[in-house]
DNA sequence: GGTAGTAGCCTAGTATCCCTAGGCAGAAAA
DNA sequence: TTTTCTGCCTAGGGATACTAGGCTACTACC
């Protein structure tokens, strides 16, 4: 019978996709056997289970998502950086919703350790070196910016700036300004 | 036969228990017929469907968290207020960590509207009165506010903090404190 | 207090999903 | 060419969501 050419990395990329399409909630093994004109039961040689598939989903967004930050943050530094991070990472969530509810799901930690998050640790880490800031500020001043951006990107998805007219992009220029402001000026 | 007594309401209150005891993902409609002894088939005259359940911890859990933030907040102003909130948010959170995820679920737009996600945003922006912010810099003050919280939260709760010994309680008290002087020194 | 109506639960059944066991054929290795 | 093994298959078990239709205990009304 004509083989279908199924890897783990070719079922990881189609369930990114389709998790952009239809959400991280429907992306079922099933649906994504349908997708390869294969049963379902043929990619349990490929993955674990439909949680190894998140997973890997999950890493691969994080990679993607560390590869377009740090494209985007080379060459510059300060408030330029801080704005080219955040706009890199504000735009991945948008065009690619799926995946990045995928991040979402937790990681063990040898997995976590393992993935591109330590990547984006060091560039957020990186941004503060034009800010001048000693530890422990400098890690609080990671978890504020992240814990920013996050709450941003997924208060907006998930709707909650609806019911005031005030443009999201708006919000969000501000916001970074906020935060440049802020990171130049640390409280004591 | 003996009647259980099963009402939506009890419904409600059952799969909140059962969210922040084995995770929202968790909270099954069979399961939730198991708890009251009675079978799956039975709750449909209670509850419209699974989705329909969720809503319905989604709105206990807003109104639940309303009402914690609205006592922590009676009688402070400024600052103070400011923690209050975010110490009453975050506390929420920890100790319901299933209501809390439920809360994320996105409502469509009527039934946001009427529920207790309003009373959040007007006590939001009632902190900022000790700021002395003016439209539109008060909506992106009040977005920028509720992006900190939920983000950190979320973050917490995911593990992104792991990595780095800091402690969260610390990077929070830190981050309150940045807050501030970002609201007290709005940039132009 | 008998009787009609309804509310609350039931059984039965469909469809979908996740996952395991075991088989066969085409591709790769010896 | 023969052997091995990989990649798919069928078959099947168990769980879930939900619908249809039936029986019974409570309620309300005459």
């Amino acid at each position: 019978m004509a083989r279908a050419g199924v890897t783990a990395e070719r079922l990881t990329l189609a369930a990114a996709e389709l998790a952009d399409e239809i959400g991280m909630e429907n992306v079922t093994v099933a649906a994504l056997a349908r997708h390869f004109g294969v049963k379902d039961a043929s990619l349990y040689f490929h993955i674990r289970n439909g949680h190894d598939l998140r997973v890997r989903v999950a890493l691969l967004a994080l990679a993607e998502l560390a590869d377009r930050v740090a494209s985007a943050l080379a060459g510059r530094a300060g408030k330029d950086a801080l704005v080219a991070f955040a706009t890199a990472y504000r735009a991945y969530a948008k065009e690619h919703p799926g995946r990045y509810a995928a991040m979402q799901i937790d990681l063990d930690p040898e997995t976590a350790a393992a993935s591109a998050g330590i990547r984006h640790a060091e560039m957020t880490r990186a941004i503060l070196r034009g800010y001048r800031l000693a530890e422990p500020d400098q890690t609080d001043a990671v978890r504020m910016m992240h814990s920013t951006f996050h709450g941003f990107v997924s208060l907006e998805r998930t709707g909650g700036f609806r019911h005031t007219p005030r443009s999201a992009d708006d919000s969000w220029t501000r916001t970074l300004d906020a935060l440049d402001a802020v990171l130049s000026n640390w409280p004591a």
